[in-house]
DNA sequence: ATTATGACCCGAT
DNA sequence: AATCGGGCCATAA
């Protein structure tokens, strides 16, 4: 069992829909703590699972991509992203389109 | 229990 | 536009 802020942080990132992106800051400020984006992506690292945390669908604030741990890092996450339908930018996510508005 | 680090963000130069 | 430095959080060792 996790504390509060992981969970929330892991439950908010699963629900990410496939062909958007969320930004470390996002998951942060939803999750409570709107500074916490940093211990987003270290939660990201050390995901639970891959299959309820798409943390590939995540990227920074700018909508660049940042580590990835699997694969070829940020090669492979791009790809899955682009895959996914994300509207891409040479190495970034185009958050104009595909950023993962809640609602 | 304390220290150090990291998949960050923002403002200033 | 690019680079530098500082700040904040939780987790790992």
């Amino acid at each position: 069992m996790q504390s509060t802020f992981a969970t929330n942080v892991y439950h908010i990132a699963s629900k990410i829909p496939k062909g958007k992106v969320a930004t470390y800051k996002q998951l942060a400020t939803l999750a409570g703590k709107p500074k916490a984006a940093r211990a987003v992506g270290m939660l990201m690292k050390h995901n639970p699972d891959k299959t309820i945390v798409p943390c590939h669908r995540v990227v920074g604030s700018n909508g660049k991509l940042t580590g990835y741990t699997f694969g070829n890092g940020i090669q492979a996450k791009k790809l899955l992203l682009k895959e996914e339908g994300v509207d891409f930018t040479k190495n970034n996510v185009n958050l104009t389109t595909s950023l993962w508005k809640t609602n």
